[in-house]
DNA sequence: GTGAAAGCGCTAACAC
DNA sequence: GTGTTAGCGCTTTCAC
């Protein structure tokens, strides 16, 4: 296998019959080099489309800018641009860039971008780790073991790490309270993604909600809605179509802010009222649901600080010479009332 | 000034007694290390703290997989999140990652980033270019002497590149002549951030709409509002609260969706209805616009297909070994008729 | 199983 | 002004 030749700084030189030394003089703009050989290098460069490799020249000055990363599960969705919002904060405060990678939910990607950034010599990590199956979590152990510091924004089983995260649980039982205390009694819950872990999570919260309060809970109360904007959307109305008034909820706590508005956006297209039918409630606190036009109930996640602290926590890793204790921060939600939930008579 | 002195493996090598090559071999996971020489070398570099440098790991070998990058404005932005979808889409069909940096509209940023990406050997960059003042082109002029591929998404004055755009005048002109068309002849045009090269062409576009048409232009139908939701909020409630209710224009152009969403949250809690008394079109059309209660009409740019399009760009150039002709590329906008207009009689 | 030595592409003294 | 040389931190043969 014949890889084709990459052209060095030695190949310019020999053709340009000059040395090494002044090749490298003019990628780095030094001034002493005579305006003829600046030029006829600068002009073998170009037509033979050489690119000075990066790490090759910072090899000795040490590096190249600090700089940390974060892997997020879904670029689109505020609530994880929030949170890079918050560590981008905090890194600039420390002196450090930040750069953002998507996994798509994909669990190969994420270990492709943790390989690279490691390989790049980004300094750590902010990871939002996508653990399908259970075993797979090669990667962060490779990553422990090249002492890379990275710091998670959910609980990985198997693997002890820096932890930044949301009491998801609590999150939905707040939700669900709420709405016993304002009367209700017909809720259910519209969740997320089967492949999200926070899915489970926050199915788990609604049913505990239950055991604690007089209402019985049945699996019934749990629909399986997505947060995709489109799918969430025909989910409602099927839902909806599919049953008489009489038998339809007065709440719904729905999985997170997206497919809330999703949610409500059905509603409207089934002209049934918010709050004075059905009452919403949705999960993270996104921008947009503040904006709407019925300004949407929510659990809000404090997203730029969850953001933060996580880049804190990384950013103490990275600077201490010496080993820093694993850290686990849960941080809490709050109820953010808005105009999409009423009391009930 | 002493640099505090960085592990290296010929260090973690001499305390454990053994040479490099055994270090190497445990940090690549050879089989052929003794058991307890593994283990003793694995905790030493604990001890350490040592973090192998990604840079002089992957000399050899070439590279830690194909990568590029995108530099955007704005994280929390979905215009610009989807932009960076498009290019993902076309980056991973080629087998590249994709990274994105935020500049947060700050020129230093920008340039902290074209340092980075090729500095880390990230293989190219799609910029979303700050263009402040005119002279601040430099960080531009040395990635062109570097050979650095990269695909700019505005033009920017003084220096020729491949440019990926959108013709911003012809969207706001388009708008214009819609609301012109169906009979509107109080319209305003609400103006973005001064300091977005954007902002200008799109007031631009306003103007020129009335040279083709009957209705006259002044000064007066730009008002400045910025696109900070907060911002463009209070803004909106101060010049409705400071005019009599006969003189309100009957139709706003928004600067971008985002502004647009904020003016429909003022226009709500002043009571004015959308669009019974007032049509707003908006510019983007951002996913959040078209499930807004009131879904809005607004000016499409093809977001994905912009940044597929400067993806293809730039891989094309990264690949090819010869100089590839310098492309610059103009996408048209399409108006999106929805909810928030009418037709006036 | 382990070590010695060469080399990756570039920069930075220091000669000439 | 330009060339020579010695590294930078690691990997990889190839001996032992």
């Amino acid at each position: 296998m014949n890889k084709i030749k990459e052209i060095t700084i030695k190949e310019i030189a020999k053709r340009a019959g000059v040395s090494k030394a002044t090749v490298s003089a003019v990628l780095n703009e030094r001034s002493t080099v005579k305006q003829s050989t600046r030029e006829h290098v600068l002009q073998l460069m170009r037509t033979l489309n050489y690119r000075p490799k990066g790490f090759a020249r910072n090899m000795k000055y040490g590096d190249a800018g600090k700089c940390i990363g974060i892997i997020v599960k879904e670029l689109n969705y505020p609530f994880f641009t929030t949170i890079a919002e918050g560590a981008k904060e905090y890194a600039r405060s420390k002196g450090y860039s930040l750069v953002i990678a998507s996994s798509d939910y994909n669990h190969e990607s994420e270990k492709k971008f943790t390989n690279l950034f490691s390989a790049k010599d980004i300094r750590g990590a902010i990871i939002a780790p996508i653990a399908e199956g259970n075993s797979e979590i090669e990667h962060l152990f490779k990553l422990k073991m090249l002492n890379y510091p990275f710091v998670l924004l959910a609980s990985v089983k198997g693997i002890t790490a820096n932890v930044v995260e949301i009491d998801n649980k609590g999150a939905v039982k707040k939700a669900v309270e709420y709405l016993i205390k304002n009367g209700h009694k017909k809720i259910v819950h519209f969740a997320g993604p089967p492949e999200s872990a926070h899915t489970k999570e926050r199915v788990d919260g609604f049913r505990n909600a239950f055991s604690e309060s007089t209402l019985a809970f049945n699996d019934k109360m749990i629909i399986s809605i997505g947060s995709n904007t489109k799918v969430s959307y025909e989910k409602t109305i099927k839902y909806f179509r599919s049953r008489k008034r009489k038998d339809y909820p007065t709440a719904i706590v729905c999985f997170n802010d997206l497919q809330a508005l999703a949610v409500m956006t059905a509603l409207r297209d089934l002209k049934i009222k918010i709050p004075k039918d059905i009452s919403i409630i949705g999960n993270d606190d996104i921008h947009y649901a503040e904006i709407y036009s019925v300004p949407l109930t929510t659990i809000r996640s404090p997203q730029r600080e969850i953001g933060q602290r996580a880049a804190e926590i990384l950013i103490n890793n990275i600077e201490s010479s010496t080993l820093v204790p694993i850290e686990h921060i849960v941080i809490d939600t709050e109820l953010v009332v808005r105009k999409s939930t009423r009391k009930l008579d």
